[in-house]
DNA sequence: TTCTGCTCCGAAAACGTTTTCGTGTTGAAA
DNA sequence: TTTCAACACGAAAACGTTTTCGGAGCAGAA
């Protein structure tokens, strides 16, 4: 077991300074190339690598790149994530994930505790109970102190900040109108209760599509989900009890139960009842009938998330000019079988 | 814009010594009641805290816990990244995740990365490539650097180490055998290439059950998948070609699949035909019919990983004991639709 | 008065780097 | 012989902590 060899150790050994050794392995005309040749073969034989922390700590820049989302067991976040990994990876940043598992306590927690010194920048995407309380102090104070945050999916206006979004609005009014286009009229909604911000979002976006076609909107189609408990009750009546041509879903889970609570009561899809979803994850691919879904395309946001805040991390040198971007990505209604 | 305030800075302020406000914020002893109120009022106020990378450097702890795995948009794998952040954040130890991509090379650049300082300990999952070159010379490294490393699921006995697995072998024995308990005679197996450490285990489980049982192995009844190219095609032949009772898929993918494709050629599941998967993820929950499987529990898996690690990170302070456990983490045959 | 012991605090080292600023030695130019 | 630049290297500071050790000041005892 032999500890990792450092600058010291190098200069004791061949009994030179320290900083001779720190100016040969960095290629410094300071030294000379005897003692250059010498210090980087010693270097090599030892395997030598300098010690990241030190060099955090000096430089008061850590590559690191601070993630906070409320799941990972999610396959939009993971696909999020897995595009941050790539160009995070390529710049020579690692990537801290922390979990809110949607409180706002963590959320708080796990911020304060990387905002001390481990990360040099932020990606987050907010817990469902931050969104519902509306306090955003912990986010303000980072930005405070100068660090760089980026925000993509669940975002807020009270925070200026750059964000990576989603039409959502734009996204549900062109998958309602999807639907309105194959000629249905009684098109249900199944959504999330509307401090979730996407939820609200997407909700606008299927009541505008109704009001432009001037379908008349029967509250009764609208399901406003609270929490994951015993959502499947719920969906049961809507569908039982009422005469349906078509359901747009806000995510894929929804999606998936009301298909299978469909046929369970006797209508078949996409023949009887269209259904189109949101988030193009693995479900959407091979349930049966495969689900026509709105493609967010997390990869693509995590990708673009991660480009910002590295900008921004490396631009920070200079002058800091404060101009905050909000990039919105494209979405695609991917046609599958669950709809005619 | 303010910065985080610093020790000195406090000292600067209230004209005492650094040291002073060091111990003074620790409650030494050695501080009159008068300074230490009076500096941790002052801290308080100016929010300080300490700066984790100067902790990191000075006690050569970081608490940071790496992780490496192959792929992070898959359902096992979120589960066990799960499962350690549950412990890790409990133990006040923060996450840094590394994807290798399935590449023997990115798998050991980001151990060398984070080898050097970033991190105390390391969570890997081996990459197909590493396993199918059987290389672990990045794994050995760390650990003669007396790092701590826990391998699970995907592991080698080339490397000694803790290690948590489930029975892989035993699994599928008694997946198989339940399908022969139902009668079947003629059962398949959708499996990987046996150079993944798991796929060869589960397809000897198999191959047990069958012998045990008398039954004759049909070699045209078992299926190696390379990679995930073309493997549709590969099960369609399967079913195509061949009677079957039943079908033993080492995945949940390739147990969808199969049920998507026996239906297309007019087989019902699970009158016709039942099938068994592997890993209780989304999928097999939300197909339709919902997928009779094997439970790996990947939450379980990574909690007791995270243990592990960190129970050896803690000890290490006194003597180390070589001592390596490898956790079997018990698995559960989940009955659900597809099967009769 | 001198010694002992206690209270309270500061200097300095250490963790591992990088970088600035000397400084001693050489050789050549004046 | 003196002067000066070039060369090669080292000392030290800095990043922000914690901790050891030493010491100043003071009270009480001898």
């Amino acid at each position: 077991m032999k500890r990792k060899v450092t600058l010291k150790q190098i200069a004791k050994e061949l009994d030179v300074s320290i900083s001779t050794v720190s100016k040969a392995l960095r290629d410094s005309t300071e030294i000379s190339e005897d003692t250059r040749l010498k210090v980087q073969a010693f270097a090599k034989l030892y395997n030598y690598k300098p010690n990241l922390i030190a060099l955090s700590l000096k430089n008061r820049k850590t590559k690191n790149i601070g993630i906070i989302i409320p799941e990972i067991v999610h396959h939009f976040f993971t696909t999020v994530i897995s595009g941050i990994e790539n160009v995070a990876n390529e710049k020579g940043y690692n990537v801290i994930v922390c979990l809110s598992d949607e409180s706002f306590d963590k959320e708080v927690i796990n911020m304060e505790m990387l905002a001390n010194g481990s990360i040099d920048g932020f990606i987050v995407s907010l817990s469902k109970e931050t969104q519902q309380k509306r306090d955003f102090h912990h986010i303000t104070e980072v930005i405070n102190q100068g660090m760089p945050v980026v925000m993509f999916d669940r975002v807020t206006n009270d925070i200026l900040c750059d964000k990576v979004i989603i039409d959502d609005n734009l996204a549900a009014f062109n998958a309602t109108q999807y639907l309105v286009d194959k000629g249905f009229k009684r098109i249900a909604l199944i959504s999330t209760v509307d401090y979730v911000s996407v939820g609200k979002l997407r909700t606008e976006g299927y009541l505008k599509a109704l009001k432009l076609n001037e379908i008349k909107i029967d509250e009764n189609l609208i399901l406003k989900i609270e929490d994951t408990d015993n959502f499947e009750t719920q969906i049961v009546n809507l569908i039982e009890n009422n005469e349906l041509d078509a359901i747009f879903a806000v995510n894929e889970i929804f999606a998936v139960t009301a298909i299978k609570i469909a046929s369970r009561f006797g209508k078949k899809v996409p023949e009887d009842i269209s259904i189109i979803g949101f988030t193009d994850g693995i479900i959407s691919k091979y349930s049966s009938p495969s689900i026509t879904t709105v493609s967010q395309n997390g990869v693509k946001m995590g990708e673009k998330a991660a480009k910002m805040l590295i900008e921004k991390l490396e631009i920070e040198e200079g002058e800091y000019e404060e101009q905050y971007k909000t990039e919105v990505i494209e979405t695609e209604l991917v046609e599958r079988e669950s709809t005619i």
